[in-house]
DNA sequence: TCCAGATAGTTCGATTCCTAACTATACATG
DNA sequence: CATGTATAGTTAGGAATCGAACTATCTGGA
């Protein structure tokens, strides 16, 4: 019985295109990059149902999650949610526009804008992870929950 | 001792803005995706050695495993690089001004433009081939084999 | 006090990729 | 064999994101 997927099929080819090569690990990374690529995809349905793009939970679930008072500055958002400030510029314009966080003044350093999650932008973080985490939950129901802490020990080694 | 990394920071902060709820498929999947996002920008940067992206190499790779004689048609590669076909239209008319592939025709069915590797495309891709797996082998050079094949059959099972 | 260099954030231009509409061709059915 | 439908690929328009240049502000000496 042939059940092979994507990447036997990737890696079939391979050896066969060149035999003199060891392709395992790459095999194994576009493992990796597969099941996080379509998961990504799955995700942005789950949150296009909430009216929210991945960028835009990702920003607001940091927000979110950093507590009171809901505030993180540009500089500390793009850490976090791993993309240039220059992205989070533009991020936040539009959660801007659409009332969910407000750009603030720090008295201090005047340079910064630290942004505030709204109201409206709590609601509607809160009103999505529901969903989110039982997308999330879904992506691994094949592994016991042992598995599960097994894959996370392994990819761990890996940072 | 804190040895805490970006995950872990990640999941404490939800788990005590939000207590009531379980975060740890959504860490995981964090993990998962932080370590395909780093590793990518590593292999953009492996790449560019050899005058390539990764959506530039996926495309001739995609040919040079598929032997010969190295063509496959534009739908084909979509499937296989994970791109719409839109996607492949825009990579195949960069990669054929440089010369890397060209667009042949079908006599039997005149609506498809087969893609083939030309000999200067096979050669970029076969130079770039080794920087590449080295790359990939690096990523996992954490991990015994043991565990790289266990690592394997985990992702297998969330296919 | 003043200035050189660091830092925070934004703007700009280019790139990549997607969706939707479109053109051309093939096929299947009455 | 005519025609409606499916399929292959391209085009057009828009969204996201990046790097580099830019503005404003801060900081640490001389």
């Amino acid at each position: 019985m042939d059940d092979e997927d994507p990447i036997d099929e990737l890696l079939r080819g391979w050896q066969s295109a060149r035999p003199d090569l060891e392709f395992q690990p790459m095999a194994l990374f576009a493992r990796c990059n597969r099941f996080v690529t379509l998961s990504i995809r799955q995700l942005e349905a789950t949150l296009a149902d909430h009216g929210l793009s991945v960028g835009e939970f990702d920003v607001l679930s940091a927000l979110r999650r950093s507590g009171e008072p809901f505030v993180l500055r540009p500089s500390e958002l793009a850490d976090r949610v791993m993309v240039t400030r220059a992205g989070i510029t533009s991020r936040v314009d539009k959660l801007e526009e659409n009332g969910f966080v407000e750009r603030r003044r720090d008295p201090i350093d005047r340079r910064s804008e630290p942004i505030a999650l709204t109201k409206a932008g709590r609601r509607l973080v809160d009103g999505a992870l529901g969903a989110y985490l039982d997308n999330q939950t879904r992506l691994f129901s094949g592994l016991s929950p042992a598995q599960q802490r097994h894959l996370d020990s392994l990819l761990r080694r890996l940072g």
